[in-house]
DNA sequence: CAAACTTTACCGATCGGTCGCTTAAGTTTT
DNA sequence: AAAACTTAAGCGACCGATCGGTAAAGTTTG
């Protein structure tokens, strides 16, 4: 219980530093100084700066697909039936819920996450890519469905999911966690605009010609 | 012509390093060394190290303004009247594929300038910043009139252009332009998605219900 | 010859990481 | 219980390497 408080608010410190000014453009110096340590210090607790990076990161993916699933087991049993296009649809609005959800605690580490992870050695980059594949290809599984069962638009799935992941993921650009608008106003505008679209549907998406602007140079 | 090739292809390289390893674990020594200069002989072209990050950053969101803006009054004459819900819709897609055309051509520019704009000093950050800001007004303005003209779903339009934004910047973490999908293609599933969404209007968002999660840790 | 360009050689600063050492809190042995 | 030992936690000082950047002396080109 009171074990993890150290460990985690070493974290918290570095997951600032990084999501700041980038984890090359931060010195182990700094971190230690964050944290309360000396740089030797710190060497006690970590094997080298790269395990700072990897802990953040693999805990913000682990902590979310901890949460995902259990949301998507949730509104299944809430629905209680079978796998229909209403299924996905409260599926997708769960995914989104329980991800803008955890921008707004932890922005940081999932601003690290998204930006940093691509400076962890090749294993460990590996097994962050290998969480993150799993959750692509969880939301991709939801979109798939939604589709052979008739209620989603044809699109091929797994452009979908990086399409909505995209959005989830730019959060850290323009979203600020303690401004006006909450985590679920967020996040219902992410379910209209994925869902639903800008359209009201009174132009049937005939307009949307397919008229190529020939974009060469425009002078 | 033949002037600006040499820098050019300078920025090129320094575009190619950043994209991949980040503006502050690259060091000047790669960047000269892949430019086939020594490097005190690129310090001959620059003054320092970030002015390469700026002109990459600033070189590609000047070009992409200076393609929108054309491509949308193109599509306005070609629609020729007022302003109406259509109108809307097809300058969004003109956007939508000038952005997507230009990451096309030039993903690695694209990505130092999503990824490490931060690493500038202040006062060059800033004028990527009005930069910036310019496009997303531009997108926002669209997205305004064509909701008080009634064609347009409601949604905070400054959210909306963040959110489309959010799905082109996030190509360069999945779209691999020398892949099999082409441009027009990924600029098709973009518009799709933003302007009429995932869903078929099967159950009209009131299966989206507004329940929370209650996510207190899972274990 | 002057201007444009490029080089070798070098600078001080900072980087990630390690060394030997200390202090405090148990544990074990006698 | 006192002495002997172990472990967790942390520190100051230092290391070789590399960093961004500069000075001055060439070399090429008009």
């Amino acid at each position: 219980m009171a074990r993890a408080t150290r460990w985690e608010a070493l974290l918290d410190v570095a997951a600032g530093l990084f999501s700041r000014q980038g984890f090359a453009a931060t010195s182990i110096r700094e971190v230690a100084a964050g944290a309360g340590f000396s740089k030797a210090g710190l060497y006690y607790h970590i094997r080298e700066k790269e395990d700072l990076l990897f802990h953040i990161c693999s805990g913000s993916i682990d902590a979310i697909l901890a949460e995902v699933r259990p949301a998507i087991a949730a509104v299944d049993t809430d629905i209680d039936a079978e796998i229909d296009a209403g299924a996905a649809l409260s599926r997708l609005g769960a995914v989104v819920r329980v991800h803008v959800g955890f921008f707004h605690r932890h922005p940081d580490r999932l601003k690290v996450l998204v930006h940093e992870m691509g400076h962890l050695p090749p294993v460990q980059r590996r097994r962050i890519q290998t969480l993150e594949r799993d959750y692509l290809d969880l939301i991709r599984d939801i979109i798939a469905d939604g589709q052979t069962s008739g209620g989603l638009a044809p699109m091929e799935p797994t452009v979908a999911a990086f399409l909505l992941l995209s959005m989830l993921n730019g959060l850290h650009a323009w979203y600020d966690p303690g401004g006006r608008q909450g985590a679920d106003e967020i996040a219902k505008n992410i379910e209209q605009l994925f869902l639903t679209g800008l359209g009201t549907g009174a132009p049937p998406a005939a307009s949307i010609n397919t008229f190529n602007p020939t974009a060469r140079k425009p002078a």
